[in-house]
DNA sequence: CCAAAAGTGTTTGCAATACACCCATGC
DNA sequence: GCATGGGTGTATTGCAAACACTTTTGG
């Protein structure tokens, strides 16, 4: 299958554990003849845009290959353009060896898709290691990675802020407290219990189920579902209103 | 200069005339043999990305080709990659007519950019005509044109709600009924001017001139200046102080 | 019975809203 | 002197923030 030489997709893939907010991230250890290690570091997943092909569809499609995982959440973030991009002398230095096929400018769509950490089991991919990393705690990265990957979190704390789409991170049922640890996750804060519950008590798309956690050494909490048709219901009717 | 073929840059004008929040947009009528028209309707303008260049640098050098200005706000808000994108029968028409050498699907990355009305004096472009028309009263646009425009409007509105990139869109020296109306015109909303001026009061970066309006037929009003070294520092101050 | 997290109300301060009249200028 | 937009203060309401103790379970 043709590919567009220089257009490519990058694909920063969140994970929440119920603890930290983790990215998906491949091993990129260069060996020479003597197997001794020459770099090590990681890489977003990534790939080139088929001819034909809509970066969306592309996006999903390299997701899919990495975790098999399909209907995923996943947003456009930012396109990124350097001429800069790969020219870093180790990155020119693994092209090489590999001998991809890669043009000296490429430009890059970049997407975030949220998963569930717990759904993905994944050793390795093309006989490179894969690995989540706590976005506090990143390895160094290949590229212009980690641009890439900032850029992704920014916007991700900017879309959370207008949109429920945290619960993309989470199992279909949770308790209000690991929604709490989420948000406190990606944004990089605390909040009060009280507080946080006076607000999702509010929204209304945070649909109590007649159902407790089981088997945990406390007082089992309550599960609730996250509903998208009432969030979308609800969001009409605002947009109705104001004028 | 050699073009990356597959990709491209649309870029949507912004300008702001004390009124209406207007967009500019270039003419596209097709004439046939006997100088009947076809169909007519307009584009955003946009070209190919040439070999070894930013995107953003491409953004740039479209934006100065069509209203020769520099320094000019500008932000990349979407990358548009549907393989429908050119597909309508009226724009294959327009293509293989002018003989354009565009392949199928071409990926487009999107910039906004912001100037006061009042700078640009264009009225046409490679023989076409160029006009600004009101945002809330735009013509039949070619290509998938106005998705872009919906979108980049939509990114805009999002990005004012934070950053006071309204200021782009004045005159140096403006009045503070002049970024009340501007506000209005971009969120589509009215505020009341007593509790805008009050809130523009806690904006320090908003700082009066001892100058006022003259030949008005009114009570002329104060001249402020927008100072983005003041937006920065008291932004830092801000960011220093949440944890 | 102890450890661990779940769950729950009230008070306080600040920010957003609503609202009406006088002022300075050009014609 | 009149039409036009500039400019100002206060009262009310709603929302965010701070804060401590009891409950339920498993081990």
């Amino acid at each position: 299958m043709d590919i567009i030489p220089n257009l490519s997709v990058d694909c920063v893939i969140f994970g929440f554990d119920s603890k930290n907010l983790n990215v998906l991230l491949v091993d990129r250890t260069l060996f020479d003849k003597n197997k001794n290690v020459v770099f090590s570091d990681f890489t977003l997943t990534g790939n080139h845009v088929l001819a034909g092909e809509d970066p969306d569809e592309a996006a999903v499609r390299i997701l899919n290959d990495l975790t098999g995982l399909h209907d995923i959440y996943m947003e456009q973030f930012h396109t990124f353009g350097s001429t800069e991009r790969l020219t870093r002398e180790k990155d020119q230095t693994w092209i090489n060896h590999l001998k991809l096929n890669i043009p000296q400018h490429v430009i890059s769509v970049g997407y975030y898709s949220l998963i569930d950490a717990n759904k993905v089991k994944i050793k390795s991919h093309n006989n490179r290691k894969v690995r989540w990393f706590p976005i506090n705690l990143l390895p160094e990265l290949a590229f212009d990675h980690e641009l890439i990957l900032r850029k992704a979190l920014e916007m991700l704390r900017i879309k959370l802020r207008q949109e429920p789409i945290g619960f993309e991170l989470l199992a279909d049922k949770f308790t209000l407290t690991q929604v709490q640890r989420l948000y406190e996750a990606i944004l990089g804060t605390k909040f009060d219990a009280r507080n946080f519950r006076k607000k999702l008590a509010q929204m209304h798309y945070v649909v109590p189920l007649d159902e407790k956690q089981t088997s945990v050494r406390h007082k089992p909490a309550k599960l609730y579902l996250f509903s998208r048709e009432v969030y979308e219901r609800s969001r009409r009717d605002r947009f109705d209103f104001d004028i």
